[in-house]
DNA sequence: ATAACTTTGTGAAGAATTTCACAAGCGCGG
DNA sequence: CCGCGCTTGTGAAATTCTTCACAAAGTTAT
């Protein structure tokens, strides 16, 4: 398959997010241009994203809201569920562990991390906080897919290798600096001061 | 000035966390390519982005870092404080009003506001979560620039209609809901769901 | 002062993404 | 079964964003 946009599967899971608010309205079948007004795009960007994995609708009728939810689900690979680790034990760790839009989207929290003997052995609901020192231990055990990484910017390198090296693919990075790691694990980066910077640019220039 | 793209605003808050980052071990000249590498993206890019606003380096030396910083800072509008409000005292609002990254960047917490009458007048450090109801009545004393959103994705559009009812001219959205505000208000969408997805997907088709 | 290096700033080329626009397909009413 | 109205799927055009590549300008060593 020819390589698919990082800003289409950004859009394809806000077309999955409208098509459950569609659902469950009890509506059963939904135009490309519904569909841009929920997800805030065109009807044109609708139909192009999806024609990239194939052509699901009815001409004239529009999409079924449950076979396209069903594709896209099958398309972003939410037919299973996937297994997060937290590593940093600090406010951002504590919010996402507690976060249940992790649990509902298929994402189950396995596992949380900390360095501080502080933290160590704190339960956190039915977790407990385990020594980072056991993360490779416990790897085999726990085959976590995904971390997530809330530490302080000095370790969050040095954590991201620790993660790859015990098994994880992927990385939630809530650290701003800039990780790097092998090509094959793939990283997403949430970065807070971005997104303020970016509404300050805004107010300044604009408003 | 012609019209600066989202993706070089975004990287230039790059730049600059980077900058904070070579100023701190004492480096007072910078080049595009470190700048890059720190930022992860390339020598061009960094130059291009710069170039929008002016030209700040010195052939054959780089940047200077106290320079680069303070014209970046005044790009972005960081050459003073903004006033935020929290609206929804949850569990996602509750993490972002203790975040020491807002006022650390300049971008200080003055109101929580909830419509549960179990948690208005609750204590958070120096702030006490607030009626929704005083949302419009606050708003002349409080001034407000940025309004950030953490309610349930059913009151998400009514909070941020009152919020820009209120003067508040950016918001800062936590709840997956295209919001639908006037031209002249800022969004910024920070959406878990996606970003999870988004890993989700890269698993599913490399990994 | 000159030569050898380094690094910026920027047009131009190239790549990627979005928008346009319309033929083709489908359902419905008569 | 035919025509009308609606909506998809998709090449082509337009636009936006990134990379290339190099002249110009500054630094350093001698």
């Amino acid at each position: 398959m020819k390589r698919v946009a990082e800003s289409t599967i950004r859009r394809l899971s806000l077309y999955l997010t409208a098509l459950e608010e569609i659902d469950a309205r009890g509506t059963r079948t939904v135009s490309s241009e519904e569909l841009a007004q929920l997800g805030g795009t065109t009807s044109a960007q609708v139909r192009k994203d999806l024609s990239v994995f194939g052509s699901f609708g009815k001409r004239g009728l529009g999409y079924s809201v449950a076979e396209l939810t069903a594709r896209l689900r099958s398309i972003l690979g939410l037919g299973r569920r996937w297994r997060v680790c937290i590593i940093g034990a600090g406010k951002v760790g504590a919010a996402l562990a507690q976060y249940p839009g992790f649990p509902e989207r298929g994402f189950d929290i396995v596992a949380v991390y900390d360095a501080d003997a502080a933290r160590i052995g704190e339960r956190w609901g039915d977790l407990r906080v385990r020594d980072i020192a056991t993360l490779e231990t416990d790897a085999r055990d726990l085959a976590c897919d995904i971390a997530v990484l809330a530490v302080p910017a000095s370790a969050a390198q040095r954590m991201a290798e620790r993660a790859v090296a015990a098994g994880v693919r992927a990385i939630l990075n809530f650290v701003p600096v800039q990780l790097s790691v092998p090509r094959n694990v793939a990283v997403r980066n949430v970065n807070m001061a971005v997104e303020l910077e970016a509404l300050s640019f805004a107010l300044t220039n604009r408003g």
